[in-house]
DNA sequence: CCGCATTGCAACTTGGAGTTGCGATAACCT
DNA sequence: AGGTTATCGCAACTCCAAGTTGCAATGCGG
């Protein structure tokens, strides 16, 4: 018993399971992006994969399980870290790679459905989670760098840092709802460096 | 015909429609800061309310028009605005204050859900832009008053100041999901007062 | 090319949303 | 106070999507 293996399990990557899956997640993006989660149906989804209703209840637990994995194999390929020698540039890098990731159509319900169903849905908390501990895991070379560069002050704290620039582009999309473009990016990068360099980002 | 307002009308202030509204509002208000959007149920409601289901229906198109009626009574005492003297005192009380109305589990929990639920409720994206548009409309004589007293450079944006100062708490909200205490507040203010003086907040 | 796992398919249960008709009742007006 | 009228309680109903189950068909791996 249990021969599959649903959500959590890794995915096959050979034999009918896989172009199952090929077929099952993106066409499950897609109705994300399009009809949003609140109008997705898995017999809808399972229809745009060509596949039958029962078939994706055999793999996935529920609905939530599906689209959590769908939105962690679209999230798999991250932000690239930049390292362009100066803090500034990397942090302008940064925040433009942000701002491009939800500036597509797709890309940008994408994020926000992750925000938003993490409310309720534990599986998309655990994927939204899992996206920003990755990110700033990631990004932290950026500031420890600059630190070593002198560019900043030693104290600073490269999480605070991190969130102080990704802060303003997430609270156009959620809150405000005003559009984000690269004007955006370039501000919050030299918000974060002003607060970095005015030393109000120490480490606790 | 149309005997009734039906959400957007005015509700009576006095009669029996006004007792209703008396009970289910804050009922309606309960089952979402306990059971969360998702396993809020009109019938919940309605008990808790000690009322019928059809007297919901029949007073509130939907569900979420209900429920975008009970948050905007909730949210009609907003915070005050500050008049400490000085951009910093100003600052740091707004963003106090912010904090607070988010501290109490109840607080947290309702605007968690304005935001989650704007993505796919037009009732709840009116609710919250309602919100936003009139806390930075309330709030912009604290900027135009630092200006005035020199405080802050004359090119300073009112609303990129105020967005500045509030991004970082609701990122942590939102986003990664961390306590939001006073050393948040504090921190945002000083954030936000050092990136106006870098002067890296002019008006477009 | 054969056996077994996986898929297609149809019929089913469950549960909440929202509706309707009717009898009961409380509010308002004179 | 008394009659009129709007509103509420109640029960029964439709609708729709979630998730389940048994069985037949089919494609994959050895």
């Amino acid at each position: 018993m249990e021969s599959a293996a649903t959500s959590t399990g890794r995915a096959p990557t050979v034999g009918r399971g896989s172009r199952m899956r090929a077929a099952v997640l993106p066409a499950t993006l897609t109705e994300l992006a399009t009809t949003g989660y609140a109008g997705l149906t898995v017999e809808g989804v399972a229809q745009r994969a060509g596949v039958h209703k029962t078939t994706i209840y055999r793999n996935w637990k529920d609905a939530p399980t599906l689209v959590a994995d769908a939105l962690t194999s679209h999230f798999a390929t991250d932000i690239p870290i930049p390292d362009t020698g100066t803090v500034a540039g990397d942090l302008r890098a940064l925040a433009r790679a942000l701002v491009a990731s939800v500036s597509t159509p797709v890309g940008r319900a994408l994020i926000i459905t992750v925000l938003a169903e993490a409310a309720r849905l534990p599986q998309l908390a655990d994927v939204k989670r899992a996206l920003f501990d990755d990110r700033f895991r990631r990004a932290e070379p950026v500031v420890t760098r600059a630190v070593e560069r002198g560019e900043l002050p030693a104290e600073t704290d490269p999480a605070e840092l991190l969130k102080t620039l990704a802060a303003p582009i997430y609270f156009r999309l959620v809150c405000t709802g005003e559009p984000v473009d690269e004007g955006t990016a370039d501000r919050a990068a030299q918000v974060a460096l002003a607060a970095a360099r005015a030393r109000v980002l120490p480490a606790a």
